[in-house]
DNA sequence: TTCCAGGGATATA
DNA sequence: TATATCCATGGA
């Protein structure tokens, strides 16, 4: 994969192992949409214009570094699908799902996204998080930015109820005080084990929150969020509850559980 | 243990 | 077309 570095974006040759469309459609990201013949992505105080044709990426941004490393650009993806590939329940999957990435999302951003994901549904998810943007995130030429903790620290329960936000209103009021990014820091440093932990301590986090968190806001592999679409997936005699699952998948694909996770729900939501 | 709390999407009648 | 169910979490 050849990465040219432009002064308004990066253009990408060989991109063999990245499919945009199937990097931001299978549920780790809620700020984007389809955009001429690309995509708008939108991610903490930044934005770019994204299109894909064939194995060429173009992507125009006023910070092209932050967006290498916002997709994985640097990653040894041919690697990681090889060696998921090889496991044979998984071949289908992974070469339905060659081009998809975990992307390496904003850490506060993930957290507050995924507090609203909890038992809700993506176009509705997508709704309060535009209107949290709107009302408290900087105006941008190209939009709004992700509110910063200051700016989110102004808006009260009612306010996020007022968004939309249901009964996670005031779960998000208590985040926006207590995810400060000396709490991000601790839990960057910290074991899965550990990470997990303080991340459970939030209010309105629990452990499938924790898991999308930890994968898709701190780089994390060694996660595999369990939802619905999983469970329906994989349940089996044996394998009956989410954590069972969690656990059996979790030593199965070790530090590439993550990966795997996205490409079985992108096959089996997108594909099959 | 069971129930409930937004509301948009999806499934079922 | 109308109505029921789903969703992942915390608290009663």
């Amino acid at each position: 994969m050849e990465i040219l570095h432009r002064t308004n974006g990066l253009t990408v040759r060989g991109a063999e192992y990245f499919s945009l469309a199937d990097t931001l459609e299978c549920g780790q990201v809620f700020r984007f949409f389809a955009d001429g013949d690309g995509y708008s992505v939108f991610s903490s105080d930044k934005h770019c214009f994204a299109r894909q044709n064939g194995d060429e990426l173009e992507i125009d941004t006023d910070d092209p570094d932050y967006f290498a490393r916002y997709f994985a650009l640097g990653e040894d993806y041919a690697g990681m699908f090889a060696r998921l590939r090889a496991f044979p329940e998984l071949s289908d999957a992974a070469e339905a799902s060659k081009g998809v990435r975990l992307l390496r999302q904003d850490p506060f951003e993930m957290v507050i996204s995924f507090i609203i994901s909890a038992n809700n549904n993506i176009p509705r998810i997508k709704g309060i998080i535009g209107r949290i943007c709107e009302a408290a995130g900087e105006k941008k030429p190209w939009g709004y930015a992700f509110p910063t903790r200051d700016a989110l620290m102004t808006l009260s329960v009612e306010d996020f109820a007022r968004l939309g936000a249901g009964y996670r209103a005031p779960y998000l009021f208590e985040a926006a005080r207590t995810v400060t990014p000396e709490f991000i820091t601790d839990v960057l440093a910290s074991d899965t084990g550990a990470a997990m932990k303080k991340l459970l301590s939030v209010k309105g986090v629990g452990p499938k929150v924790a898991d999308c968190i930890m994968l898709f806001g701190l780089g994390r592999g060694d996660t595999f969020p369990v939802d619905v679409w999983m469970e329906h997936a994989l349940a089996t005699d044996e394998l009956n509850t989410a954590k069972a699952i969690r656990e059996h998948y979790l030593a199965r694909y070790g530090e590439l559980a993550g990966l795997a996770q996205q490409y079985i729900y992108h096959y089996n939501r997108n594909v099959k």
